[in-house]
DNA sequence: AAAATAAAAGCAATCGGTTGCGTAAAATAT
DNA sequence: ATATTTTACGCAACCGATTGCTTTTATTTT
C-alpha cells in the first residue's frame, strides 16, 4: 500500500490540461448551454481520463447549501425508525442527496446538540422525530429562520409550525379500540405513552372516544400511563391488570413492545389469548408476526413516511412549496388483525 | 413565519464588530494560545451574543477533510445493522463527527455508486459492510489511495487489505454446532448463506469441522445453501428437510430470520422443538427471544462493533495507527442458549 | 537605556467550485 | 460591407474559515 496520497484532480488541473479557464470547465461539467458542444465533450472526456471527482464541499460552500439531508431521531435501532430512515435514504440518494443521521437516545439535551451539529454542517433540510423528553421545539427555529425546511415525522411538536408527515393517531386509536369492541371485549385496558407527546395523547383520546361511542364508560383503572413503554413496563402493567378483581378482557397498547410483553406475561399467568385477553399493539413491528399468538397491530407506512419527508424537503428547495406555509401530510393506517385479538364468534 | 432569511453571522461580522482581524477571531474561537486571554474571552462572548455558528463546510474545504464518517451498508432496517449504525453514530458524535449513511439494498451497483457519493462528499473515513452481491471491492480503493480509512465490518471483502472489525465466524459456527452436538443431536442441518461472503463460508466451515471433530460425517443433504436467507427460504428448506426419510434432529442457521421460520414451519408440521428438532440461529435478533420456543442464537456485539469501527477511523486520523498497516479487530461471540435448543437430559 | 525576547494580532494566500458580467469571434441580418 | 445578434469562453470575486509568516507591541534581560 502506498503511503503517498495521489494528487486529487480539480477543475484547475483540467483547465491546465486543456488550456481552458476553470469557469469553462465548471460549466462544461454541468452541461451548461453556454459552452460549445465539442468543448463540453472534450472536457468531460478529459475529466474522466484524469479521474476528476467533484468536491462537493467546495460547491456547497459556494452555494451556501449542502446536498445533505439531516435526520434527527431518538434511536436508530427500532424497527419503525430504521424503516423510516431507510425511506429517507432511498429517496434522498435517488435525488443525489446524502443523509446525515443523529440520534438523541430519547434525551432532550442530545437532541438540542444534534440539531446544532446538523445546522452547522449546513444541511439543506431536516427530518425529525422528537425524543421522549422533548417538550419544547425551539431548537428547530434556527432552521426555519434560515428557510431550511424541517419535516416532523411521527413524534411531532405541538407548538411549532412546520411540515409534518404523520398518521392520524386519533383515528388509529379509535379503530384499534373499536376492533376490540367488535370482538366482544368490554373491559378494554390501554397502555398509554408519555402524554406530552401528542401521538400518545391522540391514541388515548381515540381509545376513550371509541369506548364512549359504544356505550362503554372508560375506567380509570384500565388506563395505564407508561414512561417508555418498554418490555418491562408492559410486563409489570399486565401483571397488575390481570391480578385485579375485575381484570380487563382486552389491552390496546400504544406500541408493540409492551403489547408483546403483555401477551407473554398473560401466557405465563395462564391467561388465554385472545379468549380471555385480546391484545392489539401499534406499529406492526416484526415481532408482532413472530409472537404467539401473533399480535394484531396498527401498521405505519414507515418507509413511505420517510420517502414523503424527503419529497417535502426537495420540493421546498425547488420552491415548489410556498415558503412559510406549513403542510401536513396524513397517511393511512391499517388495523392488522392477527390471532391475538381474533375471537371466534 | 418570516420569509426573510436572517443574515448568517460569520467570523467577519465578529471581526467588524470588534475591529479585530478575521484570523484573530478564528484563533480566539479555538482558544489558540497566541491570542490574549481577554481578547479571547471578549471574542467568544461577542460570538455568542451575535449568534455565531461555525460553517463546517468552509472549515472542511480549507482543511480538505470533513468531519463526516460515511457508512455503507446493505440495509438499514435490520436489527444487526441498525445497532451497528447506532454504535457508530454514538461514538462519532461524541467525538464531534457526523455520520452519513447509505444503503445499497444488497445491490452491487448501488454500493459502487454510494461509495462514489461518499467519496465526493469527502468523508474522513468509512465503515462498510458489503452487499450480498459484492464480489469485488475495488470501489474502496479510491479511499485508500487518499489515505481515507476504510473499516470493514461483518461482511468483509477477502481481497482488500484494510481495517476490519469482525467476529470469529469460524469459531462461532463451530461453537453453535458443538452446542447442538452436546444436546445429543447427531443429524445437524445447516442453513448456509451465499458462499462468496466469507462470514457465511466460515460459519459453514466451523459447522463442518465441529461435526468431524465429534466423529460425525457431514451429510451433503443437510447442508442447505441459501441465497438471501429470508423467511420464505427458511420455511421452504425446513419443509424439505422435515419431509426427508431421514430428517435432521437439529438445524444451525446462519441467521435468525431463517431459524425463526424453521421453528414456525416445524411447529406447523407438528414437529416438536427442541425434542425432535433443536434449532440455533445467528445474530440474536430481537425476534429470537420472542418466538416460541425462544431461539438459541449467537450474539454479535453489534453496537460495540460500531463503536470500535469509529475508533479505528478516529485513531487513523490522529495518526495513532501506522498508515498502510491493516489492523483486524476480532470480537467475541457468545452462544445464547434458549429453549429452542435446550434438550432435557 | 538599549537590546533581546516574548506575546498579541494582522496580512494575505488557500481550499475548489460557482457565477455575474464582460468580451472576442462567429453567424446572421440589413 | 457594415451593423446586429448569437455563441463561446474568460476574468475575477465569492463562499467562510484556516494558517504560515510578518509586524507591532509589551515584557524582560543586560
Amino acid at each position: 500500500m502506498s503511503k503517498k496520497k495521489n494528487k486529487v484532480v480539480t477543475i484547475y488541473d483540467i483547465a491546465n490540461e486543456l488550456s481552458y479557464s476553470p469557469s469553462t470547465i465548471s460549466r462544461a461539467l454541468k452541461n451548461h448551454k453556454s459552452i460549445g458542444k465539442d468543448t463540453t465533450k472534450q472536457i468531460q472526456e478529459t475529466a474522466k481520463k484524469l479521474g476528476y471527482r467533484p468536491n462537493s464541499l467546495a460547491a456547497s460552500l459556494r452555494n451556501n447549501r449542502s446536498n445533505n439531508i439531516g435526520i434527527l431521531i431518538a434511536r436508530i435501532n427500532r424497527p419503525f425508525i430504521s424503516s423510516l430512515i431507510s425511506g429517507v435514504e432511498n429517496s434522498a440518494r435517488a435525488a443525489g442527496y446524502n443523509v446525515l443521521i443523529s440520534q438523541s437516545d430519547d434525551n432532550y439535551k442530545n437532541e438540542v446538540a444534534n440539531a446544532k451539529a446538523l445546522y452547522d454542517s449546513r444541511v439543506c433540510g431536516i427530518v425529525a422525530s422528537l425524543s421522549m423528553e422533548t417538550k419544547n421545539a425551539d431548537h428547530f427555529k434556527q432552521f426555519l429562520e434560515q428557510d431550511i425546511p424541517v419535516v416532523f415525522v411521527d413524534r411531532v411538536p405541538s407548538d411549532l409550525n412546520s411540515y409534518r408527515v404523520i398518521i392520524d393517531n386519533y383515528s388509529a386509536g379509535y379503530k384499534a379500540t373499536e376492533h376490540l369492541i367488535q370482538q366482544g371485549c368490554t373491559r378494554i385496558a390501554h397502555f398509554a405513552g408519555a402524554q406530552h407527546l401528542n401521538i400518545y395523547k391522540l391514541r388515548k383520546n381515540g381509545y376513550i372516544d371509541a369506548l364512549k361511542a359504544h356505550g362503554i364508560t372508560p375506567d380509570k383503572e384500565l388506563l395505564i400511563y407508561m414512561n417508555t413503554m418498554s418490555f418491562e413496563e408492559g410486563q409489570e402493567a399486565t401483571s397488575k391488570l390481570l391480578n385485579m378483581k375485575n381484570p380487563p378482557d382486552a389491552i390496546f397498547s400504544s406500541n408493540d413492545t409492551a403489547a408483546v410483553s403483555a401477551i407473554m406475561q398473560a401466557k405465563k399467568q395462564g391467561v388465554k389469548i385472545p379468549e380471555e385477553l385480546a391484545v392489539i399493539g401499534f406499529n406492526d413491528d416484526p415481532i408482532a408476526s413472530i409472537v404467539e399468538p401473533a399480535l394484531s397491530s396498527i401498521s405505519h407506512p414507515a418507509m413511505k413516511m420517510g420517502e414523503l419527508s424527503t419529497k417535502r424537503i426537495l420540493e421546498h428547495a425547488d420552491k415548489k412549496i410556498e415558503q412559510g406555509v406549513s403542510e401536513i401530510t396524513v397517511l393511512d393506517t391499517e388495523v392488522i388483525v392477527r390471532a391475538s385479538s381474533l375471537r371466534k364468534k
